[in-house]
DNA sequence: TGACTAAATGAAAATCAATTTCAATACCGA
DNA sequence: TCGGTATTGAAATTGATTTTCATTTAGTCA
């Protein structure tokens, strides 16, 4: 990694290294703010604009990419090997992958027609997840408050 | 529209009015501030968020839908009969739209697949269009300064 | 190794879009 | 026309993102 850097220009750093290994340690669609939190747990010291920063950093060395479901939280994904795509529950604001090899195909073939040159592509399925809909059946019949959800982000608010 | 609205149970105003005209006025990949300098220049009394939460409303009755390509800026798509993505051009940040049926039908199975209820989906391809390579090209030759785009957005800040 | 220089860091402030508050106003049904 | 309720507009707030700036540090070179 520090090789890798160092042929992009940039050094490599206690700080850096940590945010690095904790983003990769971390699953896919990582928020700035769960990824400082996982930070923290090792080094309290570690400021969040350097979190911030060393995300962006990892972007813009191609190894992550912003992904953007519009709850307002900007999510950053590792760039895998195969092209995947995301559904949105939007009860419980999981993100599920999904494949995307057949339909990226064709996307690239649409992109060509139009001479537009590809650099990424998302695509966004919103919904409800099959767990979030039989809890709404349930609901519906006891009439409880709240649907929480299967995993809900929760992003902790204190810096 | 008055009649519409009054079924969902919203009043019709001289604002709300010169809202929605605006809107279905303007193209498609609205912002909210696009929309409201738009109205400012009809009416220049007409409130930010009174545009914002018309625009909203435009939403809520299912005449709109949120766009985001990433930029930061929330875009808002007229729905129209048929459903299309969008190339983002990364260089001068326009918008193209591109036909949806032959995929979306694919995405549709995706989600019976993995028991997933679809209320909506986004295809986006992020990438530099024809004009913006040729310029680049050009550029590359005669070393300008900057490259300024075929439709930068351009959004006015002083509210 | 020691010293230098550009890059990186951390805390705090700034930005910026999105959203809420609240007092004043205007719809619209009775 | 009158009254309750929704809507409006200005300003304030929120919440995420980004920048600033003084300080520290990594990597380089003598």
């Amino acid at each position: 990694m520090r090789e890798f850097l160092k042929t992009k220009g940039y050094k490599m750093t206690p700080q850096r290294e940590l945010v690095f290994r904790s983003f990769f340690e971390l699953g896919e669609h990582v928020s700035v703010d769960e990824l400082f939190d996982r930070v923290r747990q090792i080094d309290k010291a570690v400021g969040y604009s350097t979190v911030w920063r060393n995300l962006k950093l990892i972007c813009e060395v191609g190894l992550a990419r912003e992904v953007n479901v519009g709850d307002g939280v900007t999510r950053y994904d590792r760039v895998t090997r195969k092209p995947h795509g995301h559904f949105y529950c939007v009860s419980c604001k999981s993100l599920l992958e999904f494949d995307l090899n057949e339909i990226a195909g064709r996307l690239a073939k649409v992109a060509t027609a139009e001479k537009f040159e590809t650099e990424s592509f998302k695509v966004e399925i919103e919904g409800v997840c099959k767990s979030c809909r039989d809890k709404e059946n349930r609901k519906t019949k006891r009439s409880l408050s709240e649907s929480p959800g299967v995993s809900k982000a929760k992003l902790s608010k204190k810096r």
